[in-house]
DNA sequence: ACAAAAGTGTTAAACTTACACCCATGC
DNA sequence: GCATGGGTGTAAGTTTAACACTTTTGT
């Protein structure tokens, strides 16, 4: 008998459906930057982070705000899922989407063994024509807010543990979600961790407070390398919008003429101008796809 | 009736089992540095990339190679899946062990629908203890070379493709695997995406080729960063050893001296000494777990 | 003695950081 | 006119890159 057939054979009568499995979720962090009205006609609008979070209207969890997300079909990929939960919640089907990890904790949730393979989302907040989606969940932008509050260092023999506490809020109208999250790094000669653990969590569902903060780290370390700020602009955007974006995702102020020297070889001049503000009119620019090194 | 009375109803009515669902497996890229032997008593030994692989015993692909992986239990994480799998194939239980990617093409395994939960492993080639596992499967280190074959940039409007073919080979005495794998880049103004598609692909079993593409870029981009060089070699080392490292990563030679500067805040010298070798007997120095940033 | 590697010093160029200053607009 | 942001220049400090040179060992 040929390989070729036994093989054949093998596959006929294997059954993969004896082992127990789990089911598959796909959650995305959709992350956009929205501008507060101002009223002074001087100054800039304000822009802050935003989250995408829908509300459960079924059990578990039922009222608490969760990621958006499902269930894996067998007919797609987990990129491919992701991308269609992103498109029904905010009708974007070109964006800057990434898969970030697997969280596979027991009883991460309730109905059962279900593993969530997470995804990140970054788009031009104007864009996302965000509405209750057909199954009646409200979405809604949650501002963000993600800071560190207590940090502690151990130190043992060939080993350091290093323990970071950071408090997530998510603020929409008067609505006010919060999370308490513990950061644990573990550091010896032979390998190093990282560990995230919910210690409060108020309005979130599942672990979604987990998820939310490691997406939150993901988008501080990594948005220096790749092309992922402009992602959360239009087209065209002034030098200052871009700025802000940094400024905005790394938590930190940035002197201007740096700022620009920095990321002059990123964009293009175009001879478009921002025009009405009360100052002098900033030109646009766009970003240069031709970068070396990506 | 209570929300906790109701969601209690919901959950213990709720079955999860009539959707279709996925099995889940995790695979381990398992790289570690080990040296040739030299003839010549002054030449310090060549150090190679390794990487662990595992010869079918059974169908599909049987007597193919391919990485070590088993399906995930649930009583564990991924994590503790990978782990697990680690220590039955090395016996090495203290690790650099990172989650990677999830493979999800439709079709990459006969048997049915499996996803990959992938993981990239970092050990000291020393403290290998490869043996055949229980089930009599072959494991070995094979060689591993990774290049650039060929590049093209295709400009589009509002689109830049870039696509770099790169040739994988894995060598062990007198058998080589070999496969092609095309990296394919998509950046435009909207989002940018990358994909690997395998061309070609001898001797490896599934998308492996594929899986072992994705990890030698990722440790590539990952190498400088993190602490990721210390982990594939002993407690005790050279600064030559750890160079070598690097350079074998990067595919690319680097400055004795600049190099020195670069890492010396991350190394403590120690007291001894390497000896025995035809030339100037180095210093040994340890990492340093006190990183700032980490 | 000498091959091989260990290890250090020097310089120019590049990049980073901090700060000072001028410009243009709408009201 | 003036508040606000747009935009540029310069000097000090730091890091990188390239190269030259000295030191120490086992055989």
């Amino acid at each position: 008998m040929s390989t070729e057939k036994k093989e054949k054979d093998f596959l006929n009568s294997y059954s993969i459906s004896k082992y127990e499995k789990p089911s598959i979720a796909t959650d995305i962090a959709i992350f956009s930057i929205l501008e507060e009205v101002e009223e002074n006609y001087r100054k800039l609008p304000q822009k802050k982070l935003n989250l995408l979070l829908i509300r459960r209207g079924g059990y578990p969890y039922k009222d608490m705000w969760a990621l958006p997300g499902g269930f894996l079909e067998p007919t797609e990929t987990v990129e491919e899922a992701a991308a269609r939960e992103l498109k029904e919640e905010t009708n974007v089907s070109e964006a800057h989407l990434e898969q970030m990890h697997v969280f596979s904790d027991l009883g991460r949730d309730p109905r059962g063994w279900i593993l969530s393979t997470s995804f990140i989302a970054l788009i031009d907040g104007q864009k996302a024509d965000v509405k209750s989606s057909d199954d009646a969940a409200e979405a809604t932008w949650f501002q963000v807010s993600f800071k560190l509050a207590k940090a502690e260092k151990e130190y043992n023999e060939d080993k350091i543990i290093v323990k970071s506490l950071y408090k997530l809020y998510l603020k929409h109208q008067d609505m006010e979600l919060m999370a308490e999250i513990e950061e644990r790094k573990e550091i010896s000669n032979y390998h190093e961790q990282i560990s995230y653990q919910i210690l409060k969590s108020e309005g979130l569902a599942f672990d979604h407070g987990k998820i939310i903060a490691y997406a939150l780290q993901y988008l501080r370390q990594h948005i220096e390398n790749a092309h992922m700020a402009f992602d959360l602009l239009p087209e065209y955007f002034t030098l200052t919008d871009l700025q802000q974006v940094y400024e905005i995702i790394l938590d930190k102020e940035l002197l201007v003429a740096n700022f620009r020297r920095k990321i002059a070889g990123r964009v293009i001049e175009t001879n478009k101008n921002q025009e009405g503000a009360g100052h002098r009119p900033s030109k646009l620019y766009k970003r240069n796809l031709e970068v070396d090194n990506l």
